[in-house]
Parts: C-alpha cells; sequence; structure tokens
RNA sequence: GGGCUGGUAGCUCAGCAUGGGAGAGCGCCGCAUUGGCUGUGCGGAGGCCGCGGGUUCAAAUCCCGCCCAGUCCA
C-alpha cells in the first residue's frame, strides 16, 4: 500500500528520510549520520546503565507524566477499562489494546467517543509470550497502554499525522530525550479487520511508541476506506520506565521492590548486573519464539561473558523464576481484581493458568512467602492509580488460597499416579506424559522430577506443548438457528416497551413468507435476551391463528403462524388484523424475567461482586440464572440468597426501563450492565431495579419485558443449582404461581415418601436413617444366615453322591438362592467330587472339588446356558433332575 | 463449547481389556505380649462398587443416559 509518510514536523525540523542498511525499512530521523533504523536487531539496546531522560521514573510517576502531557495538548483523561475485554465484545477475551476498550462501537462509529480526542492509560494482558517473560529482559504478560486517540469524523476532524508525530516528538523530548536518538520508522499496521500506516518510535534500540492511522477496512486481500480515521498511538508506559532509569531488565526497573523482597527471601545472590544486561542486549537482538531459542540464547551469552552455560544457568535462573513471578503477581492483581473467577474455560482458564506458573516458579525458588502477600504487595503498589483493586482484596486473596490448594492437590494426585505407574512400567513413553498432562494436568517437568526420585530417567520433547495442542485440534460445532426468509420491509414497531401491560393491538400485515407473517407493528416479544417469545392468536375477523413463536431479525419481527400455508389466502399483504397475547404466559414471562434481575441481584450480595451473569434462560414455568462463582454454593448460602430475593419482592421495588446512551449508562452506572452479554448499538434499555429512595437494586442493558414492580412477582423459590462449568454456578427458580406449584410438588413428594413409611413428614429423616440402619444390618444376618444354610445342607446331602467313574457326583434339586446354592456348594466340593445344584428358578451350578479333572464351565454348557470358570459355573437350566443327571453322566463318562 | 481421566471400606487405591464367589495397605475395634507407651502377633467390624436404564442365565466389570469430581484445549 502505498503511503505519504512526510509530516511538517519533518519538514520543519529537516528530518531525513532513509533506508535502513541492514533490514531496508524506511525511516526518518535528525540525525544524517545514521545508517540503521534504530530499532532491534539493526541496534543494540544502548540505554541500559545509561538512562535517556532527564530524571528516573517510577510506574506510577510515568503514568501521570503521560496522561498530563496530553491533557495539556488539548486531550480528556479518561478511566482505565477493565482487563476483561469479555465484558463489552465477543472476539477476545482479555484488553489487549488500548484501542480494545474502544472496540467495535465506537471504532465503527455506530458510538461517540466519550471524549475527543481522549488520552488513556490502559493496564493489558498479553500471554502470547509468556513463556519468555523473566528470560528476555523485556517481556511482560501485564504492560500499560498509554493511548492518546482522535476519532476522526468528516464534519468532525481532529487531527492527523502532522499533529500525533509531533505530539509524541514533543513527550520524547519533554523527558529529556535526546532527539537526534529518535527515529520514526515507516511500517503498516493491521490488526482486528483493519489497517492503516504507522510509524514505530524508537530510541537507543527500544520501541516506545507506536502511531497507527487506522482508516481501511480489509476486505479479502482488499482494502475499503473506513468512514472513520482513527488515530490509535500506543506508549509503553513500563519501556519509558525502563528507559529513564537504565536498568538491566525491565523488570528491576517495574517491580524494584517485590524483585529485591523476592531475591531476600530466596537466598539469591546478587550477581553482576553486566551479566543480567548481556542477557538482555543478547536477546534484544533475537526473536524468541520457543524453548529452543531460548537455549540458543543461553548459550549466545554465555559465550559473550565467557562463563560455561552450565554456570550461567545456574546463576540466572533463580533471576529468571524472580522476575517472572513479579510480572505474573501483577496480572493476577488486575485479573482478579476485574473479576475474573477461574475456570476450565475462557479467562477463567487463563486466570488459572497463570496462577499454577506463578506458583511453580515460586516452588523453584522454594519461597516462604505465599503468593497471597506478593500479590498483596503489588496491590499495594497499584493502589494509587487503581484503588478499585483493593476493594477486591478480600476476594482476590481467598481465591488464591483456593487456587494453590487446588494445585498442591492436583500435584500431589499427579505424583501418586506417575508413582503407580512406575510401579507396573519400567519407562514413561510420551503417550504415558500427554495423558498426565492431557487429563490429569501434570505438567511433564513434574513428572520428571517424579521420576527421577525413583532413580527413573523421563525423555521430554522440546515440542511437547506442540504435539499436546495438535492433539486438540479441527474441533468445531455448527450452531443451528431458525433460518427466517428474507424480507423487505420497513423495521417493525415494539409496542411492548411503550405499553408493557399490551394485551392486544391491531396492525397491518405487511408480508407473509413461508409460515411467517410480519407486521407493521406488534405487541408479540420475540425471542431474545434470553427470554423465550410470545404466543397467542392473529385475528382476522372471526379467523383465527395461532402465532407459534416469534422471532426478531434485522429489527424485523416474524410471527410464525400454525399451518399458515394451508390458509395462505386467508391472510395477505394488507390485512388490518388483531394481535392477542396470551397474556398468562407473558405474566409468567415477566414474572420470571424479572426475578432473574432480583436473583443476580440477591447473588451478588450474598456471594461477592465477583458475581457476573455467565447466561440465562426465561421461561414460562422456570428460569435459570448462570453466575461466575468460584465454589459451589452451599446450602446456607441458597437459602440466604433466596431470603434476599424474596426481601426484594416484598419491599416492592419499582422496575422501570429507559432508552439511555451507551455512555451515558456507561458513565452513570459502569460496566455491571453488561450482565446480559454484549449488547449492540448506541441506545441501550436499561432495566432499573431502586428502592424507596433511589438506591440502586439491580441495573442491566435488556431488552425483556418486565414487571413494574418487584412486587408483581410474587414469589420466589430457588428449585436447585447446578455447577455448569468449573467457576460457573446455574440456578434455577421459578416464581410466582410456578414457583408456588414447584413447592406443591416438593411437599408431594415429601407426602408420598411418608405415607409409604406411615410417619408424619417431619420425622421422614429419622424414620428414614432408622430404616436404611436396619436394612443394612439385616443384609448382613442374611448373609450369615446363607452361609449357615450352606453348612447344615451339608449333612442333608451328603450322602446322596453317586459314583460315576473317577468321581463322586451329586445332582441335587434345593431350595436355595444362587448365593446359597454356592454356599452348599463350598461345603460339599471337595477332593474328587462334582456337585451340581439346581432350584425351582431355573438356576444351575456345578462346582468341583480340587482333585477334578473335568471344567466345569464347558460342563454347564453342556447341560444348560450358562458358563463360568474351570472350577465353578453358574447358569440356567430347563428339564427335570433326571434329565440333568443323564447329561451330566454322560458328559462324565465321555470324558 | 469440545476432548480426556476418575467415582469400589473412614482414607489411598487394586479388581474392569477377556462378565461368573468384592480385595490390599493405612486407619478403627478387640485379644495376646509389656510395669506403661510404642512395637509386634492374632482376630474382627466396616461396601446401595456414584445414580438410573439396557444387554445377559449372570454386571463393580459391557452399552446408553445422568450426577459428581479432576484436567487440557479454543
Amino acid at each position: 500500500m502505498e503511503h505519504n509518510y512526510k509530516v511538517k514536523l519533518f519538514d520543519e525540523l529537516g528530518f531525513v528520510r532513509k533506508k535502513c542498511k541492514k533490514c531496508g525499512q524506511w525511516f526518518w530521523t535528525l540525525d544524517e549520520e545514521r545508517e540503521t533504523c534504530g530499532d532491534a536487531p539493526c541496534d543494540i539496546y544502548s540505554f541500559i546503565g545509561k538512562p535517556i531522560t532527564k530524571k528516573p521514573y517510577d510506574y506510577k510517576e510515568m503514568v501521570k507524566e503521560f496522561i498530563n502531557f496530553f491533557k495539556e495538548h488539548g486531550h480528556e483523561p479518561i478511566k482505565r477499562a477493565p482487563v476483561t475485554a469479555r465484558r463489552w465484545r465477543d472476539d477476545i477475551l482479555l484488553t489487549i489494546a488500548s484501542i480494545a476498550v474502544f472496540q467495535p462501537w465506537i471504532t465503527k462509529g455506530i458510538v461517540k467517543p466519550k471524549a475527543n480526542p481522549l488520552v488513556i492509560a490502559q493496564p493489558c494482558i498479553r500471554l502470547n509470550d509468556i513463556d519468555n517473560v523473566g528470560r528476555t529482559g523485556r517481556h511482560l504478560t501485564c504492560f500499560t497502554m498509554g493511548g492518546h486517540h482522535a476519532f476522526n469524523s468528516k464534519e468532525d476532524f481532529k487531527y492527523w499525522q502532522d499533529e500525533t508525530v509531533e505530539l509524541c516528538f514533543n513527550f520524547f523530548k519533554k523527558l529529556g530525550i535526546d532527539e537526534k536518538s529518535i527515529t520514526f520508522i515507516e511500517s503498516w499496521w493491521e490488526g482486528g479487520g483493519n489497517a492503516g500506516p504507522c510509524y514505530e518510535v524508537i530510541t537507543h534500540g527500544v520501541e516506545l511508541a507506536t502511531l497507527v492511522f487506522m482508516q481501511y477496512e480489509k476486505v479479502g486481500d482488499n482494502y475499503k476506506e473506513i468512514p472513520l480515521k482513527i488515530v490509535d498511538t500506543g506508549y509503553g508506559i513500563e519501556r519509558f520506565v525502563w528507559a529513564s532509569t537504565g536498568e538491566p531488565t525491565i523488570y528491576d526497573a517495574i517491580f524494584k521492590n517485590i524483585v529485591n523482597k523476592l531475591k531476600e527471601d530466596a537466598g539469591v545472590k546478587d550477581i553482576d548486573k553486566e551479566i543480567l544486561a548481556k542477557i538482555t542486549e543478547v536477546a534484544g537482538l533475537m526473536d524468541v519464539k520457543d524453548v529452543g531459542d531460548l537455549r540458543k540464547l543461553r548459550e549466545e551469552v554465555a559465550k559473550k561473558v565467557n562463563i560455561p552455560v552450565e554456570d550461567l544457568d545456574k546463576l540466572i535462573s533463580p533471576y529468571e523464576d524472580i522476575y517472572a513471578i513479579a510480572d505474573h503477581t501483577r496480572a493476577l492483581a488486575f485479573m482478579l481484581g476485574d473479576g475474573i473467577v477461574p475456570s476450565n474455560v475462557k479467562d477463567g482458564y487463563l486466570v488459572r493458568m497463570l496462577i499454577r506458573k506463578t506458583l511453580r516458579h515460586m516452588d523453584r525458588l522454594n519461597l516462604s512467602i505465599p503468593i497471597t502477600e506478593i500479590v498483596a504487595m503489588q496491590l499495594n503498589e497499584l493502589k494509587d492509580l487503581y484503588p478499585e483493586l483493593l476493594d477486591m482484596e478480600d476476594y482476590i486473596m481467598e481465591i488464591l488460597e483456593i487456587e494453590e490448594d487446588k494445585y498442591r492437590q492436583t500435584i500431589e494426585r499427579g505424583k501418586g499416579i506417575v508413582e503407580r505407574l512406575l510401579k507396573n512400567k519400567k519407562d514413561i513413553d510420551l503417550e504415558n506424559l500427554i495423558e498426565l498432562y492431557d487429563s490429569h494436568g501434570l505438567p511433564p517437568e513434574i513428572v520428571k522430577d517424579v521420576a527421577k526420585s525413583l532413580g527413573k530417567d523421563v525423555k521430554i520433547p522440546d515440542n511437547f506443548y506442540t504435539i499436546v495442542a495438535e492433539r486438540h485440534e479441527n474441533k468445531k460445532e455448527v450452531k443451528e438457528k431458525i433460518k427466517l426468509p428474507e424480507v423487505d420491509v420497513e423495521k417493525t414497531e415494539l409496542l411492548f416497551y411503550k405499553y408493557p401491560k399490551m394485551k392486544e393491538f391491531e396492525a397491518k400485515v405487511l408480508k407473509v413468507a413461508d409460515d411467517y407473517v410480519i407486521l407493521d407493528r406488534t405487541a408479540f416479544y420475540p425471542e431474545g435476551g434470553g427470554q423465550k417469545a410470545d404466543t397467542g392468536y392473529i385475528i382476522k375477523g372471526d379467523k383465527k391463528f395461532r402465532v407459534m413463536d416469534v422471532q426478531k431479525e434485522n429489527n424485523i419481527v416474524y410471527h410464525k403462524i400454525e399451518g399458515l400455508n394451508d390458509e395462505i389466502n386467508e391472510l395477505k399483504e394488507g390485512d388490518i388484523v388483531k394481535g392477542v397475547i396470551d397474556w398468562d404466559r407473558r405474566l409468567s414471562l415477566m414474572r420470571n424475567h424479572t426475578a432473574t434481575h432480583v436473583i443476580n441481584a440477591a447473588a451478588q450480595k450474598v456471594l461477592g461482586k465477583h458475581v457476573w451473569q455467565a447466561g440465562s434462560d426465561v421461561d414460562v414455568d422456570k428460569a435459570r440464572l448462570d453466575i461466575t462463582h468460584y465454589k459451589r454454593i452451599s446450602r446456607e448460602e441458597l437459602k440466604e440468597i433466596e431470603r434476599v430475593a424474596n426481601e426484594i419482592v416484598l419491599n416492592n421495588y419499582n422496575v422501570r426501563s429507559v432508552f439511555m446512551d451507551r455512555n451515558e449508562a456507561e458513565e452513570k452506572f459502569g460496566f455491571r450492565i453488561y450482565q446480559g452479554g454484549v449488547v449492540p448499538g448506541n441506545v441501550l434499555r436499561i432495566v432499573i431495579i431502586e428502592d424507596e429512595n433511589g438506591n440502586i437494586v439491580d441495573v442491566q442493558a435488556c431488552g425483556g419485558t418486565h414487571c413494574q414492580n418487584t412486587g408483581e412477582i410474587g414469589f420466589i423459590k430457588i428449585i436447585k443449582t447446578e455447577r455448569v462449568q468449573d467457576g460457573v454456578e446455574r440456578l434455577i427458580y421459578s416464581s410466582g404461581l410456578s414457583a408456588l406449584k414447584a413447592v406443591q410438588e416438593m411437599e408431594d413428594t415429601l407426602e408420598e415418601s411418608a405415607e409409604i413409611l406411615r410417619c408424619p413428614t417431619e420425622e421422614l429423616p429419622k424414620v428414614i436413617k432408622r430404616f436404611f440402619e436396619e436394612w443394612k444390618e439385616q443384609r448382613k444376618k442374611i448373609e450369615e444366615l446363607e452361609k449357615k444354610i450352606g453348612e447344615l445342607k451339608k449333612f442333608e446331602l451328603m450322602n446322596k453322591f453317586e459314583t460315576v467313574g473317577d468321581y463322586k457326583v451329586l445332582v441335587e434339586k434345593v431350595e436355595a438362592n444362587p448365593k446359597e446354592m454356592l454356599n452348599i456348594a463350598d461345603n460339599l466340593a471337595v477332593e474328587n467330587t462334582i456337585v451340581i445344584l439346581l432350584n425351582d428358578k431355573g438356576n444351575i451350578l456345578c462346582k468341583r472339588g480340587e482333585n477334578v479333572n473335568i471344567k466345569m464351565n464347558e460342563l454347564i454348557r453342556y447341560i444348560a446356558k450358562g458358563g463360568g470358570r474351570e472350577h465353578l459355573a453358574q447358569g440356567k437350566y430347563e428339564g427335570d433332575v433326571e434329565e440333568i443327571k443323564k447329561k451330566v453322566v454322560e458328559f462324565i463318562k465321555n470324558k
């Protein structure tokens, strides 16, 4: 893509455009002598040990400096967004850049930005390079992207390249960075479907900022101009801090206190800063991608500092662990502080992985301080800039403890499995390793350790995790969606918002397509927001058409009519019809939907702020709500949620809904409104439950139909809870008369049970316990008696043996069940006897003494249906004893 | 959302591929030995083999569904 990168500033100050001798990229510089672009690997880091700013900054100071500079230059500072991008968009889990905060609604031009131009310092999380963290001196999982953004439309154009480059240049200068050291590399940025030219802003071998001019949408291989031209800049706050201190690694610059504390606790000696600097410098020149690259890095550095690789390894490894811990714990502070609940899915899984990785680093160092304390230190460092994290401290600490416990258990369990595996098998092969990791969560490194302690060696391939990943490939499922016919009509006017109690309405038929009818306006609620569709009738004259289902697509409401094809001529375009809603159904749906909001509020109150709606389904006789929570909901908690919910009902709070600007809603109520998931559009419908003083009980963006006050719900009964995933609990409940019905059904169960046991319902637990215990006792007794019967019958039968060939044979019908027969036979079958017992239920059993050479399983197959082992066989026979006896004799004689 | 693993005595687990009498170790109880506690020896109690269906003469074991737990991946 051709683009002119020349800006006013370059002209004014006399920048020259050059082509990098090494990488061939074009760049702009004030230094006419310069031949390389300034970025690694063409240039090496030259700020380590030689800070490039007037004074050193810490993290907090740099954030403030950045915000203030752009504030002074006409940008409005805005609050950071959570690191959990999943809350407002469904394409990424975590906030990976400052621009991610504004995608997709603002960048698409659908929603106006809160301010324009604006400046933000946005904590971001990227886990792609997690294995490099601590090792390369520069990689972080958690960093802060300073961004100043301008959203330019034709009517309201703020600024573009000239100003952006100038602002950047001046910010660098304000920090005291030598202007001759700055280079602007011409580059091209693409991401998230958008694209545009960009500058990478480099100094002393390190890229500190990227200035992107988003102006295209990428359609296939082509670029289409987008209406909004967006200035998207990213300043690496941590890198600025690093460069301002000249520390050997970014971790030393950002996490000084924590690194020192960890070093002290682990008893790690200080090593020559030169070595650390060398690693960072060499790593800076490398594109580290996998374990192999890291090994290469280690070898390279060993050569440069002239130390054997093994020695260097011993020196450096503890440092790497410390750096990784310092980084990971900050990411954890943000992830947990923003309310992520650990889980086996999505962002919850990411946070669990991060906790486990951190614990593994800690184990390697044998630290005595617990992970909770390290995260608490992070919170302490972050509290001035992000006081909201401190509100979540109790939650964060509890989660860390629970997760550490779980991890330790997993490892212990895993060790047992490995030990047992080694007992039976000589070696652990790749297949075992994969299963241990995939199914039991046991990393190969730990397997190796355990095996080593038992004197066995385990080989781990370099690409182990790649192999695991391959096993999980090509899996996708196609969700079936109801296909609606395409029609070209005006969008349907929705009457149920304006008139929530409207039961009947008149409308004009706009279209009849397949078995769907489209009206110009409707009071039928189409399925959406977890709420099921209304049903009812559409009436034309004296003809009634049953409405089975109602769907909405592109703002058009489709009414599915029962058997419409047969009567196609009776309902046609232009007809004026009457719609009648099945009001009992709607009432139930409204009650259940409002109850869902009430339950959500109650759950948050009882369980904590981390509780977030993870899905809901509102049906007529019951509804369900999935919430994020880190343990099973106890009986006590459940009762408390139920109590709080019904308290809200009894207080008869007002429920109102308003249409609101997205920004205004976010401003007023925060991200909490997105309980129901990602909501499109600029105008949101906000449903608010508030008490008599106007305090908010619950607020959500929601398109559903609701009661007008909580009292209308009548009564909420939680039926049960389920664990739908780790970290997500499902509450199933109903309201109003359905709730009453549910309670009555439970009562029926109790009554019925009590009747069977002939006791009052309140005595049930006691009586059942007694019955159960008695049953167990009696079962024991029966077993004993069965044994006794066997002993007694011996005397009755021992004289009835007949001699057949070498053996003494008994074929006899007894009054006994199979178990008793076995006991009898046990007492009779000795030496050269064969015992065959029958009962009148058709059971047969053959048992031989130890000196018998005939196989009972073969014998039984000759005389009856059944099988077993050589010494004992069981089965079913037909005919009478004499016949069987004849066959037995026949069989034995033939042997 | 998908994959995989597991659920058997109070605990840790074996048995399950190939269906046929529910086992081991630890713990618990009793007895013996000892001045007493270990320790040792002997004996014993303790199981809806997660729940529900199916196949079969017969299911802990095979098949299906569910519940519970663990774990990996997107």
